[in-house]
DNA sequence: ACGCCACCTTGACGCGGGTCAAGTTCGGGG
DNA sequence: CCCCGAACTTGACCCGCGTCAAGGTGGCGT
């Protein structure tokens, strides 16, 4: 079951909306009190939070961050999808991340208070909440409790990255297989054959978050499906053999 | 075979100064004075740092943590370098940091709870410090200034990462001319042929650290020299021609 | 002085994977 | 029912770089 939780590209109807006016929204609300930066916070800073947020309705392909730019201020995902990324000197892009309603964009960054060191865009029609880093730090200041939260959300950060590089120095076949099997063990669902996952994206955009291309990435799933480790069809992907896309997936090279 | 220097329950240690009595060690005191982690920490809160701290005095090559294993600890480095790096499937080593007196070691791991997602190993011998990651939620929960210094870092270490993947998307020699500009602006000295920068470190171990091998290090140091940007004389390096160093590195493709 | 050894350099070769260029499949609209 | 375009696949080709194998080069102890 597919979750379509925005319409497609040809949605002129629905955006651009709300953008001077301040009536406290309940749905920013919602996202701003589900944000996992500051879970511990109280009700009353959330509603502070809310009430000096100024909202946006963008369409799909809006820019949110240009990489560069000073870092003064950052988002929180209403709805909608986005996407991190790098462009290199080449124009290949590298997706750092990608971002679904409730996630904070460009909120490290802020923190650090530099420049940002990635672009960020939506790739769905989005509700934007965009905060400045000075209300982060007020709210810090206010509930010192805050600080525990985002302490831990950023030294999990620390440690996804150092997988992240650790990963990059895999080959493509087991950058895929890592791929798959956390999303298997994620949202998989058990079927007589095996785990059945759904990609949850196009596999041009798994290519580009895997940090490659997709004729590569075709490849790849070539290679999973000849030896017997899965079987694909379109964006789903039945596991046949979840062990074996975990050995694959950690450096392992048996065969 | 390696010795590990973490200190375990049945740490007798050879070389183990003070472990069961702490008489209070200048240099660990200054060294935790020194630390980043908690710059805006009381005096009294260092004291009772350090007299918390299991110090030991390793030799060279000493594993200080284990990647996979569970993160209940870190250190501050008193004196001596230390490397924290991963091993590929294949054996391959890559270098993510390189530590000196007064750094944390696997801080964040402790932080975020889970497992160390790296080795370290000391690379000259060296005197360690260290600590519980209770000891450091104390800390956090004495004095909330702590947190905003951590924060800080943190936040920093992340941005620093995101750099680092941007930069393993670049060949060799842009690479090489990315650490070299930047070095040249930290630690080069100015003389009438141009910028001269002393590595610092083995060409060998600056190869692993550029997530390269030593004989490709040498083809990127010759592709520099035969573009006319740089001379190399042994682990000094004499830079011709800054912006075409930084244009090189920035991903540029001109010449 | 000699030789040893660690470090670096250079050449030859193979493999992974990015790029260009055709197909192929699938879904939606006329 | 057919056409068209987007997404995916497959093949051919080339380049960067890791590997293996020889040489330099310089420091240091006997």
């Amino acid at each position: 079951m597919r979750s379509v939780a925005a319409p497609g590209p040809d949605s002129q109807g629905a955006h651009v909306a709300s953008d001077t006016a301040p009536p406290p929204r309940a749905d920013v609300r919602a996202a701003l009190r589900d944000c996992r930066l500051w879970r511990g916070a109280s009700d009353a800073a959330i509603d502070a939070l809310s009430a000096s947020a100024r909202v946006h309705d963008v369409a799909r392909g809006s820019v949110l961050v240009v990489e560069g730019e000073a870092a003064d201020r950052f988002a929180v995902l209403v709805s909608g999808k986005a996407r991190v990324y790098h462009l290199g000197a080449d124009g290949r892009m590298i997706t750092f991340e990608t971002l679904e309603a409730g996630d904070p964009v460009a909120a490290v960054a802020a923190l650090a208070g530099g420049r940002y060191p990635a672009h960020a865009e939506t790739v769905t029609p989005a509700t934007v909440a965009w905060l400045t880093r000075e209300a982060l730090f007020d709210l810090i200041a206010a509930e010192p409790a805050v600080a525990r939260d985002l302490l831990t959300d950023l030294a999990n950060r620390v440690v996804n990255f150092t997988s992240v590089v650790q990963t990059l120095a895999l080959d493509v076949p087991a950058r895929l297989a890592r791929y798959l099997f956390q999303r298997a063990l994620a949202v998989g669902s058990t079927t007589p054959r095996g785990l059945e996952v759904d990609l949850g994206m196009p596999k041009s955009e798994l290519a580009s978050a895997l940090g490659t291309v997709p004729e590569t990435l075709s490849r790849a799933f070539a290679k999973l499906r000849d030896d017997g480790l899965v079987e694909v069809h379109g964006r789903r992907v039945t596991v046949l053999d979840v062990r074996g896309l975990a050995a694959l997936g950690s450096g392992y090279d048996d065969e």
